[in-house]
DNA sequence: AAGCAATGTAAAGGCTGTGTAAAGATCTGC
DNA sequence: GCAGATCTTTACACAGCCTTTACATTGCTT
């Protein structure tokens, strides 16, 4: 929901003023900006690790922006924005055709670009969001009714809180995924996790003693450092 | 992939010519069209029935596109292509702004249009694809499991520590290349490889004596001077 | 072969993350 | 505005594990 801040971004882009000047707007935006000033370096990047979104100039030294793309697409699916001085519609329909997300002709309002940033991540969110929906689930001893708020253990009612029923929707719908204290926290309690923040641990923690009443199955585990798991078997 | 075909279109623009002309095109293309020609009507088919995209024109009689958009939004997810002849900035922003997930001025080109189309479809068509498939390496006896945070050689499942799980982690996403301690102190410990710092090293044998428990494959190489490798086979 | 630098690894603190009870703050329904 | 429920904060105990240290070993250079 809160994803607006924080996005991974990845700039390629040859001219240094402009990417400068780009990097210093997304930062105070509340983007992690990692720049790359010509298209091998920027695939190198790009490959090696993991971004959001990665905005692409088409006219880069080394290798164009086109090349970046089409190389990048044989083995990752990382969001691609592109932007080009060019403005003319071939170009635009090729970088889409290649695989581009969305294609911003230059000069470029600042704020378009993180519009247009934003645009991508909501709606990877919602699909997200959408494809973990599910009504009913019955997973190691422990069964939820997503649309009546309602679990039971073993056949036996709890009686849970409304954010304890949030924490074990999130680590039931994500069975045998670690899910992080933050995600937890973002998607449960509204907000970031904060330092010293010990909200979701005396949860976790009403939880698993509501849990533990009826059977000792240990399914929330904690992977220290990482979150919490939900076991399946 | 073979999305392409048969994307479920709303076409909601009260220019009939125009309308027409565009329906005419998109659905030479596969598209499954439907129009509307007010913002009412608009919203109405945009609620009560499922499209994959709704091409949503600004200047509407009735209710404005950002009228319909911001109701839309109330309640649907479905992705939005707002067209306007308004060429201006502030619009666009707006638009992106208020949940469209793309904005194309008139005139436009028609095959830029539905490049964008499926572009978006596309978007989907990843995320989907990823927020589904667990990721799974199975390199050399040693099967990682991203989301789980689960380590098993030949069977037999590991325990290892946060930083151990990401040490082979990173070298088994880069099989075969050499990755260097300073590269594997940043992405692992966060911070760059101090003189006299032992830690990786640490971690690194730790790593081995666990793997080796199981099968003595002696997956992870030293290249003396360089860093480490993952070895297949 | 000697010497040096890089690496392997066992062991020992010491720091950090986590579990949990209990107190304090905030919300909710009447 | 009150009472009860719920959430957050605080505090302390504890376990896990990261780092450091020290010494052994390896491999390259001359």
């Amino acid at each position: 929901m809160k994803k607006d801040v924080m996005s991974k971004l990845l700039l390629i882009e040859d001219d240094h003023t402009l990417s400068d000047l780009l990097c210093e707007y997304l930062s105070a935006q509340g983007c992690d900006v990692s720049q790359a000033f010509d298209g091998e370096a920027g695939l190198q990047l790009a490959t090696s690790e993991s971004f959001d979104v990665i905005l692409l100039d088409v006219m880069l030294p080394v290798l164009d922006g086109f090349e970046v793309l089409k190389k990048l697409r044989a083995t990752h699916l990382t969001p691609v924005i592109m932007l080009t001085a060019k403005g003319d519609d071939f170009d635009r329909i090729f970088g889409l055709e290649l695989g581009a997300d969305d294609y911003l002709p230059k000069p470029f309002n600042h704020r378009e670009l993180l519009a247009r940033i934003h645009a991508i991540g909501r709606r990877i969110d919602y699909v997200k969001q959408a494809s973990q929906q599910t009504q009913l689930m019955n997973i190691n001893h422990v069964t939820l009714n997503e649309s009546a708020r309602r679990v039971s253990v073993d056949g036996h009612e709890l009686t849970l809180t409304g954010t304890e029923f949030a924490v074990l929707y999130q680590l039931m719908s994500h069975v045998g995924k670690v899910v992080s204290k933050d995600t937890l926290s973002q998607h449960v309690l509204g907000r970031r996790l904060a330092p010293f923040d010990r909200s979701i641990d005396v949860h976790v923690s009403n939880l698993r003693k509501k849990i533990a009443k009826y059977n000792d199955c240990n399914c929330i585990q904690t992977i220290r450092g990482s979150g919490y798991v939900f076991l399946d078997q």
